[in-house]
DNA sequence: CCTATAATTTCGGTGTGCCGAAAATACGTG
DNA sequence: CACGTATTTTCGGCACACCGAAATTATAGG
């Protein structure tokens, strides 16, 4: 018998959700150096850890290769963005956060609340199935509702498709996507690819934008028209 | 110059908390002993962590003597009993808690919150002044209302006085004294003090009861009438 | 197939906060 | 005032999570 899923440390839980999160909208598997640039550490660090996880039945390893969560790993991340998510739902429902704002206190909170109080909260909110960004909400039992969509920047000429995710990493770049008035499920269309790796033209509402490489790449469109 | 007030761990955060609430309803300095025992630690590693508490201006110790708040230190732990306090009403207020079972969450929460969620609630709650157990909120300018209270474990027989501060510490204690109809501002009266170390009889709403030491130790009275 | 380069791991080391055992100190009693 | 006891401190050590430098491994181009 191995240990029985003792209670996992602020780090292993970052971990197991930063693994998980990465494959949740792409397929490509996340390597070491990945893994540490996500969670602003040393590659060396993320080596070590990894190997720690993995002895903890959380995670397995390929050495030199990508980095793999069991299923215990994966109910442990799905816990994790459950709470996380749940969190900044509901301080943008309840505490007039702003989209661009919630994240660094959710990536606290998220390791400090009980469970009887994230339920609490889940509870008022409704039980909501996506958090401000528009990604997933894990259930308590740990089923998730994935969307499908296309990225942005992979959108074809003349795509056109509701909002149905925005990548919460960059603050800096959900405030000026706001800003342009990006929310979840308002339909953009793709206009044009702007030649020499340039810009990409897109509608929004009738009015037309200018989208660099980072913000097409933070934003996720669902099922659409070519 | 002396270290700009750096980030405290909430190590240093929990010393501090203890120390300042350990002379808040009485006068007696605390020891490395007793700061160790509050703390659930062993007393040789209060005495190392005080050390650094001194070493970062936070606190003095006199070797084998007492140990003291700086203004810095004494700030510091005004701060974190406020968020204690302010995370504790809230419970009860918002979240359906009881009065025994807010502590173990808050002593999380007040090391995660940010001041900018931490004012929210306390604007929510109407900027309360003491917290469910009587405790006084220090204001976020750190000036605080200290109420005068005589221990019920002093007072003598037929003093009379509402309830003004039950220790939260033991949780048990403080169901059996809600279950029992004890609330502050509740009136409780000394009726006689049994021989021979005996409980104390006191009366509540016209019923009687038998006190013992610890819960005698753990309810302060107001100002009140013999 | 061989090698240069990039990614990854290993290794020695750090800071924080904790512990138990042993040594040092304080203090009440005789 | 001296001594035994209780308190406090010192000391060596540990767990966790991190780092940079050096060594190792993968792999892509020639
Ligand atoms: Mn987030
Ligand atoms: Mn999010
Ligand atoms: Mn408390
Ligand atoms: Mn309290």
């Amino acid at each position: 018998m191995q240990e029985r899923s003792a209670i996992a440390s602020s780090a292993t839980e970052d971990y197991v959700k930063v693994i998980y999160s990465h494959t949740e909208w792409q397929p490509e598997p996340i390597t070491s150096s990945v893994l540490a640039a996500r969670l602003g550490l040393a590659p060396s660090s993320v080596t070590e850890m990894v190997k720690k996880l993995a002895a903890a039945g959380l995670a397995t390893h390929v050495p030199y290769g990508a980095v793999t969560l069991t299923s215990e790993g994966r109910s442990l991340a799905l816990r994790m963005l459950r709470r996380h998510r749940l969190i900044e739902t509901w301080l943008v429902e309840s505490f007039g956060y702003g989209w661009d704002e919630v994240h660094d206190e959710a990536e606290v909170l998220e390791h400090a609340v009980s469970d009887r109080f994230l339920e609490a909260i889940a509870g008022k909110l409704g039980h909501p199935l996506r958090d401000p960004h528009g990604d997933p909400i894990p259930r308590a039992d740990g089923s998730v509702e994935q969307p499908d969509a296309v990225l942005l920047a992979d959108a074809p000429d003349g795509f056109s498709g509701p909002v149905v995710r925005i990548s919460d990493r960059d603050p800096a770049l959900l405030q000026y996507l706001g800003d342009q008035g990006f929310a979840l499920d308002s339909v953009v269309t793709v206009v044009e690819r702007r030649p020499f790796g340039g810009a990409l033209a897109v509608r929004l509402d009738g009015a037309g934008f200018d989208l660099g490489d980072e913000a097409t790449r933070a934003v996720w469109l669902g099922a659409g028209s070519s």
